[in-house]
DNA sequence: CTTAACTTTCAGAAATTTCTGAAAATTGTA
DNA sequence: TACAATTTTCAGAAATTTCTGAAAGTTAAG
């Protein structure tokens, strides 16, 4: 388990970064550690490659496994647990995406849907209201969209993202073309 | 500056997420704040709203200030500095996406590219050079992605965001009119 | 220039999060 | 069943982040 002085500024550049995209230090330095190395690696080698405790190791890949991010593996003859980092780079990136969707919008959607049930009171609620229901209308919208695009395959998703400016211009075709639901927009 | 029980809520919630979305508690309420009440609010009514300290609120509107979601203004013969929200729940969207894409994605970024620039010294490190390529690779689509998203009108990006399943039959459908790049892939 | 109104700063306190390591629990083997 | 290997748990310690409030700084008006 010894890095190499590349893989180790790529561990601890995630580790930094961990914060931002929703795990702690620890976590993401795991994280990197099972995705730069294809080979499995057991809880012992993470503890000593990066200088951390047996028993944070293992809280740190209960948390990867909520995450759905590393894959349980087992070695003939060896009792140890070993993992790897779950699928292929796009793989985790797409599960990072939907985790961090359901983690940072699904709480809010909730809370809002059931703010919006109550009947304001007064010119001072109705107010608040309003402004709750533009909120919500905007991440509903976004929540959706989110899901679209967790569910194109990765052929498709390549195709979007690579289009650049071109993607105003399908857009502009589409509406020409006249989709669907064009002329059904109030 | 008395919330409805509504708006109290809605503050507290964008409190609690706060720190999923890149800001503390307090940044995150004061935040919330300026967005339902539309008109201007001045330090020591959010200090007084959120039960805050004065310090507290100033550090809180310099940060909102640096991510570019309030404005300040000044009302005639008070000495005092107004805040509101930057802008429509469509812009601060915008403005948190963008800003989030550059905290979040950028000094990873910059890394990788660092780290692509030595030259592997053996075996190993080229298998993480390997990894590393492929992860920049990836990140480095979904910056162009982002930014290409970040630089749509709001009509198309509204229009895009509204596709669903239409958005797939729409990439199809580029792929045999034949998109400018569609026989360059390699 | 002086003063009063207001804002910012920042050292230390408080709150929160993360980490350790020893003990408890679990699991496979004989 | 007994035991040794391994993993998990969790109370308290350590580290980090956030918050307070008094002092310093800034600014406009007279």
């Amino acid at each position: 388990m010894k890095l190499s002085s590349q893989a180790q500024a790529f561990v601890l550049h995630f580790g930094e970064m961990g914060s931002r995209w929703g795990f702690n230090r620890t976590v993401g330095q795991m994280f990197a550690l099972l995705t730069i190395h294809s080979e499995p690696v057991n809880a012992d080698q993470l503890a000593e490659a990066l200088k951390i405790s047996r028993g944070n190791v293992s809280m740190g890949l209960k948390e990867l496994q909520a995450w759905r991010l590393i894959e349980l593996h087992h070695q003939p003859g060896d009792r140890k647990d070993y993992f790897t980092a779950a699928g292929s780079i796009w793989d985790l990136a797409r599960t990072v995406f939907e985790e961090r969707r359901k983690r940072e919008l699904d709480p809010t959607l909730t809370l809002l849907r059931q703010l919006l049930l109550t009947e304001p009171r007064d010119e001072q609620e109705s107010e608040s209201q309003k402004k709750i229901q533009e909120v919500y209308s905007l991440l509903e919208m976004l929540d959706q969209f989110a899901n679209t695009l967790s569910k194109l395959d990765e052929k498709d998703l390549l195709k979007l993202m690579k289009l650049g400016s071109g993607l105003s211009k399908l857009l502009e075709l589409k509406s020409r073309a006249g989709g669907k639901k064009a002329d059904t927009k109030k």
